[in-house]
RNA sequence: UGCGGGGUGGAGCAGUCCGGAAGCUCGUCGGGCUCAUAACCCGAAGGUCAGAGGUUCGAAUCCUCUCCCCGCUACCA
């Protein structure tokens, strides 16, 4: 019998254009699924787009386009962009297909039949324009009316009946699980995370709306839609033909690995399995949540202009360099830098100089001693040879067991522990001087043989991570694509006698003195200072600078701003608060204020009564520890340093400031 | 403020779970080689493993406390 794998990748949320962090993801999967089809197994990869919900609504409403045109849109980017890079997916789910919205509906009256949905009522504060809920202690109030926190306008109560999933019963049951099943959840500090969830006790989930249409409709209820993650997650099972095609489904299910980011672990690790279980099906094998990537040490943003385009970066460095590079200096499962030097580097030092390199000097000293015809195997191991042998051996092993618990880093350096001793084997066995020998040729045929049978290795290795170097190289000494296989990891199972073609160099280094780099940052750049201790220092310098670009404006912008001398009338400290007290200030024909202001730090409560402090009088209030703050006071701030603002001569409390 | 992550030679990181001669890559300096692409091979310099206590024959690793950086969060209004 054949093993399967059933690998996914989130499916992406058509809120936005794709980018590096996106398909990061699915890189990894390919990774994954590269290998997995190498050692044999018979792998599923599933990938697609989330398409339903009020985000994509509004997203399509701002382009002027409905829901459907813009779903269609921005999917078709993302399938463009797996194609460009080469993705081997199985297939690409939209929850806008119709067998998936079947399945959505099939699986929720699984639920309901198993009485784990029911019909509740949701009650809380709603926002209109923002459509958002808000609880109790959210909200704003201000002169008896309820405001929303986020846009402070008027909030209503709505009384809603949506259906509710009995997340709660699942407690214990998760629970257990997670304890009987470590591995269910990588990495380990995530687990923790989810356990501490788990533990602090679950509520039940409302997976329904009635608000907007933009959705799969519940079963027998039109009138609500589904909410959006629970919709999402079902995809999994879709894509198998769950309900639907039973042979297809327990061929692959349960899924060997959900490759998730960590922002959406909670609904991977916890919703997800609860749902399972209440259908009566088996849960994945593993999660594993991943970090996140910065650009250049930035968080990855619009705004920034880091936001680098997959296909850019490909474009100019390649695919299978932008792949290594992504694996081999991003230690998965934790936060990563991309940084365009690190990988500049990394195409240098690794992929130019060592193995490509290799490959090229080896290819040529077989077409010079050998007329390029590859030589057979033959005479006694010499030193040098053994431990070649042990080498590849060993690292052989290491990279199985590194690939196995999605390790990328370290399998990539054990295939690197074997390039750099091939490079060295060359300077021990000298070959140059072996053709010189008069009884050499014996001995130089087997070190071209075995520096040859190495390069064969390494080339089926790198396969899954740089699968176009890989093609490359193999077909320069004789192989397909069906070498690619775990036999094929065994030493001396190169073929002699076969034609050469040494052709140009994998890869070209990169002249770093004139290149253009294709991450432009957009904030002011500091010229790097040789003598600078740290990169922290320039950092600092950096910050200071921003803070003191101070832009000029117009006599209107200050009018708009309206000060007034207040008097402290009493102030208090705030219980549970470090920074914060609360003033009440007479503020004369605005009437008495209360102001929460972050002086606690620097000002006793006796200390600021009587004084009359400047206030921004006409700021948007806002709460502050669930205290109602009605102004701004104004105070300098140096260092550790800070003084409250007093007027110079005794003015009347309202006092307008101008 | 809470939670999480991190602080290891000039840079980037591994090692920390399960204590036992401080390791890898890049960079720098010196040497070697000439098959190869300013490459490759060898050697060297460079670290009080953030700091302070403690446990131990022995601590980067375990315990306690402190400091600093990052993310989210929060009481920056």
């Amino acid at each position: 019998m054949v093993k399967k794998f059933y690998v996914t990748t989130p499916i992406y949320y058509v809120n936005s254009e794709p980018h590096i962090g996106s398909s990061y993801t699915t890189i990894v999967a390919d990774i994954i699924a590269r290998y997995k089809r190498m050692m044999g197994f018979d792998v599923f990869f599933l990938t697609g787009t989330d398409e339903h919900g009020q985000k994509v609504m509004q997203a399509a409403k701002e382009s002027g386009v409905t829901p459907k045109e813009h779903v269609d849109r921005l999917s078709a980017k993302f399938r463009d962009l797996w194609e460009k890079l080469e993705i081997t997916n199985d297939m690409f789910i939209r929850t806008t297909d119709d067998f998936h919205e079947r399945t959505v509906q099939a699986f929720i009256k699984k639920m309901m039949d198993n009485g784990d949905i029911y019909k509740g009522k949701y009650e809380g504060w709603y926002c209109v324009p923002d459509e958002t809920f808000w609880t109790d202690e959210d909200i704003i109030s201000e002169n008896g009316k309820k405001l929303c926190p986020q846009c402070k306008r008027e909030v209503k109560w709505v009384e809603e009946e949506n259906y509710f999933f009995r997340l709660s019963k699942y407690n214990d049951k998760l629970l257990k699980y997670y304890e009987e099943h470590p591995e269910f959840m990588e990495p380990d500090f995530r687990r923790n995370e989810m356990l501490q969830i788990i533990r602090s006790g679950l509520k039940d989930l409302s997976i329904s709306r009635t608000t907007f249409d933009w959705g799969i409709p519940m079963p027998d209820d039109p009138k609500h839609v589904v909410y959006v993650w629970v919709d999402a997650l079902i995809n999994y099972l879709s894509a198998l033909g769950y309900a639907e095609n039973d042979q297809k489904f327990h061929n692959y299910w349960p899924a060997d690995l959900h490759l998730i980011g960590k922002e959406i672990n909670r609904f991977h690790s916890i919703i997800w399995p609860a749902m399972l279980m209440s259908a009566g099906l088996e849960l994945p094998t593993k999660v594993f949540a991943h970090g996140w990537l910065t650009v250049n040490g930035e968080k990855i943003s619009k705004s920034l202009g880091n936001a680098i385009s997959p296909i850019e970066l490909m474009d100019v460095y390649g695919r299978d360099p932008v792949r290594y590079y992504l694996l081999r200096d991003i230690n998965f499962g934790r936060d990563g830098d991309f940084s365009e030097d690190n990988l500049i580097s990394r195409f240098n030092a690794d992929l130019v100089n060592d193995l490509s390199n290799l490959v090229h000097r080896t290819l040529s000293m077989c077409e010079k001693y050998f007329d390029g015809v590859i030589p057979v195997f033959s005479g006694k191991d010499d030193s040098p040879d053994k431990d070649l042998y042990s080498i590849i051996q060993s690292n052989v092993k290491k990279y199985k067991d590194n690939m196995d618990h999605y390790q990328f880093t370290q399998a990539l350096e054990s295939i690197w522990e074997i390039i750099r001793y091939a490079n060295k084997y060359i300077d021990l066995t000298e070959p140059w001087k072996l053709d010189k020998q008069d009884n050499g040729r014996e001995r130089l045929s087997k070190v071209i043989y075995n520096l040859i049978d190495s390069i064969r290795i390494v080339s089926v290795l790198i396969s899954p991570v740089m699968p176009d170097t890989s093609e490359q190289i193999l077909k320069k000494i004789g192989y397909g694509q069906d070498h690619l296989a775990e036999e094929n990891f065994e030493l001396h199972r190169l073929s002699s006698n076969v034609k050469t073609d040494k052709g140009n160099p994998v890869f070209m280094r990169i002249d770093t003195a004139q290149w253009e780099k294709v991450i432009k940052i957009k904030s002011p750049d500091i010229k790097q200072n040789s003598f600078a201790p740290s990169i922290k220092k320039d950092e600092t310098v950096n910050q200071e600078k921003k803070d003191n670009i101070i832009s000029l404006i117009e006599i209107e912008d200050f009018k708009k701003v309206d000060l007034r001398v207040a008097l402290v009338k009493s102030a208090e400290n705030i219980i549970k608060s470090e920074k914060l007290l609360k003033l009440s200030l007479d503020m004369g024909e605005l009437g008495i204020r209360q102001v929460v202001a972050g002086i606690a730090k620097f000002y006793t409560p006796q200390e600021i009564t009587g004084k009359k402090i400047v206030v921004l009088s006409n700021l948007k209030p806002t709460k502050l520890m669930g205290i109602e703050s009605c102004g701004m006071l104004l105070a300098a701030k140096i260092n550790d340093k800070l003084s409250v603002l007093i007027a110079d001569r005794d003015l009347e409390p309202g006092a307008k400031i101008s």
